[in-house]
RNA sequence: GUGCCCGUAGCUCAACCGGAUAGAGCACCAGCCUUCUAAGCUGGGGGUUACAGGUUCGAUUCCUGUCGGGCACGCCA
């Protein structure tokens, strides 16, 4: 079937009277379908229109489904309509055929000419190839890591960090306005035994003998911070022992209740001066924290604080909000809110019987402030450990009389790291775990950042330390990298302008590679669309290891810097814009784009 | 025990939210550097998509069951 085409010979970009270069063929494809239903009657069907890329080249470059989904509902032969919607396709000036295959598959062919331009659009969008209105400016906003500040982050922190800022980069590029944020844990029981944890190796420095309890913070970082404070305060905060352990002595040492004894006696103790030492901890720890994340790559527009909830009455308005709506009750000395009518497995406390809020309670204070923020979209991203966590906030969500259908939470399962072919083992409550500092420090941010994202981020992820570590070909991260760095060398050596390359005629990119690489680059636009309607960032990951394969398999295969001129440039611009989009979408990632390696 | 997630090549993972002959990388075997970076490329073997049913034009994908693995089941956060 004969499609419109139009003659690419001798076009070039000054005389070009050549329809514009549509970005997305596959939105192209879909409006002419649409309005062809609309002509026809058959949009009130509904059906969705996806094009599809074939397995196959012999299936062409986009395939359709939409006359077998017809089919039964027209009670017509799927052929036949295919027949029909085939003509109408073949109107499109970026189409050279359309083949109708199979049970009724729609086979679309791109003209040549089309993939050809697009290397030119590529360079024209520059930086800004890849972005789209998908989004249409929505306010989203999306929460990540939000780490308890009570010791180093570790390489699970790590996990979610990375996809977090991945996924908020990816929308950000889809045409969403993104907020990012961290929520500060800093109202709760276990900053309280940080601080007391602090307290007491301070008072081993003063030489107070202290039994410290197996179930407080044991990590060296625990003690730097004790020394701090020694150092700049000396044994200004040295209390009498006895009457520090005498009533904690009633519970048994180890015991939550031990704990919970010695807090409340060290801030009888300590009287104003326990505000100073909660205050040094959690600034010391969030300080560390936030550090760690910008070295990381990682930073966010705000850092929420818990206690501010406490603070402003939120949490108390929450609670008095649900208590109105009769979703709350008493039992056995504490308040709960009704999840089971919203489909959890049991009510949940939200008040203590002590009178102190739950950390339920001041996270339904954190989503309502959340909703009253404005935002259209929220996504809360998790440990895969809080799933059981989702059916309560949703339903409170829902008995606040908002629409839990704007909280989208997504779980970022655990990374185990591989040495040597073993486990490494990693245990947080014996204080045995890997640092994201150290992760950075032994394989290197670029190959933190996309080794955490070549995964789904629901699936477990297995870190190969020594692949993250070698450079060779079997580490994915250089292998993207050395693909651009090869572009960069070899526009080194041309030494011109690589600016003139955007007007380049390139009629001259006939070989396979060359239109595959040129289809490749097609695809980018709607791969960084998917990853962010499908929160995947490991879409893009994908896509670059593919698009970096084509690269190098071509670059093997072909010269680039060759005598004739107009096959130079046109082998020039396609490979400034294949460096583009490695660019591109290695930034989304957060990670760099060395011109030389 | 109950709930959620998962099971795809020897290993680690994809598969465009039901499409055509299920794809990569690693590992293994055989090749390619007086030519733009060999951190690269080319070729080869490798599968009953855990198993058994069901839904339909069509199933790795949806439903049910079995087996196997992970996580969660606090008035912790």
């Amino acid at each position: 079937m004969a499609g419109g085409r139009y003659n690419s010979g001798c076009v070039t970009a000054e005389n070009a009277v050549i329809p514009p270069v549509q970005p997305n063929f596959k939105s192209h494809f879909t409006d002419i379908l649409r309005n062809t239903l609309n002509d026809r009657g058959w949009a009130d069907l509904n059906l969705d229109i996806e094009f599809a890329r074939p397995r196959q080249s012999s299936h062409g470059d986009y395939s359709c489904n939409l006359a077998m989904q017809l089919a039964k509902p027209l009670r017509q032969k799927p052929r036949d309509i295919a027949q029909s919607l085939a003509t109408a396709l073949a109107a499109s000036p970026y189409l050279e055929k359309v083949e109708i295959a199979g049970a009724g598959f729609i086979n679309l062919f791109l003209a040549t000419s089309a993939k050809q331009q697009f290397s030119r659009y590529v360079l024209e969008s520059g930086e800004k190839f890849g972005h789209s209105n998908m989004g249409a400016g929505e306010k989203i906003q999306v929460e990540f890591v939000s780490a308890n500040p009570t010791g180093p982050l570790h390489v699970g922190h790590g996990r979610g960090a990375a996809f977090g800022a991945s996924l908020a980069n990816v929308l950000a590029a889809a045409g969403y306005s993104v907020t990012r944020e961290y929520y500060i844990n800093d109202a709760g029981r276990q900053m309280d035994i940080l601080a007391l944890s602090t307290w007491l190796r301070y008072l081993e420095l003063n030489g107070v003998a202290s039994a410290f309890p197996p179930n407080a913070y044991q990590g060296e970082y625990v003690r730097d911070m004790a020394r701090l404070i020694h150092k700049a305060h000396a044994g200004r905060y040295v209390h009498e022992p006895e009457l520090l352990f005498d009533s904690a002595a009633d519970s048994e040492a180890g015991t939550e209740a031990a704990l919970d004894g010695l807090i409340a006696n060290a801030k009888k103790l300590l009287g104003q001066d326990y505000a100073y030492i909660h205050n040094f901890v959690l600034n010391e720890q969030l300080g560390d924290c936030r550090n760690d994340l910008m070295e990381f790559g990682v930073t966010f527009d705000i850092w929420f604080s818990e206690q501010s909830l406490f603070d402003s009455g939120n949490v108390a308005q929450a609670v008095h909000l649900l208590e109105e709506g009769n979703y709350l009750y008493q039992q056995d000395g504490a308040k709960w809110f009704r999840s089971t009518h919203f489909g959890d497995e049991k009510d949940r406390v939200v008040q203590r019987e002590n009178g102190q809020f739950t950390y339920f309670a001041s996270d339904i204070a954190y989503h309502l402030n959340k909703f009253s923020r404005g935002f259209d979209r929220v996504i809360d991203i998790w440990g895969a450990d809080h799933h059981g966590y989702i059916s309560r906030v949703k339903g409170a969500i829902q008995a606040l009389a908002l629409d839990p259908g704007k909280l989208e939470i997504a779980l970022v399962q655990f990374a185990v790291l591989y040495r040597d072919g073993k486990k490494v083992p990693m245990s947080t409550r014996a204080g045995e775990f890997v640092t994201l500092r150290e992760l950075r420090q032994e394989v290197g941010t670029d190959a933190a950042r996309f080794f955490y994202v070549l995964r789904k981020s629901d699936q477990h992820l297995d870190f190969d330390l020594d692949l993250a570590k070698s450079q060779s070909t079997d580490n994915p991260v250089y292998y993207v990298q050395y693909a651009h760095a090869r572009v960069c060398s070899v526009l080194e050596q041309w030494d011109e302008d690589p600016g003139m390359l955007v007007t380049a005629d390139t009629s001259a990119l006939t070989g396979p590679a060359e239109l595959s690489l040129l289809q490749k680059l097609i695809d980018y636009p709607e791969t960084v669309e998917a990853a962010a309607r499908e929160f995947s960032p490991h879409l893009i990951a994908f896509y670059l290891k593919e698009l970096a394969g084509e690269f190098h398999s071509y670059y093997n295969s072909t010269r680039f810097l060759v005598p004739e001129m107009a096959v130079r440039l046109a082998r020039l611009a396609l490979v400034a814009a294949v460096r583009q989009v490695l660019n591109n979408g290695l930034k989304l990632l957060g990670v760099s784009a060395p011109a030389k390696m």
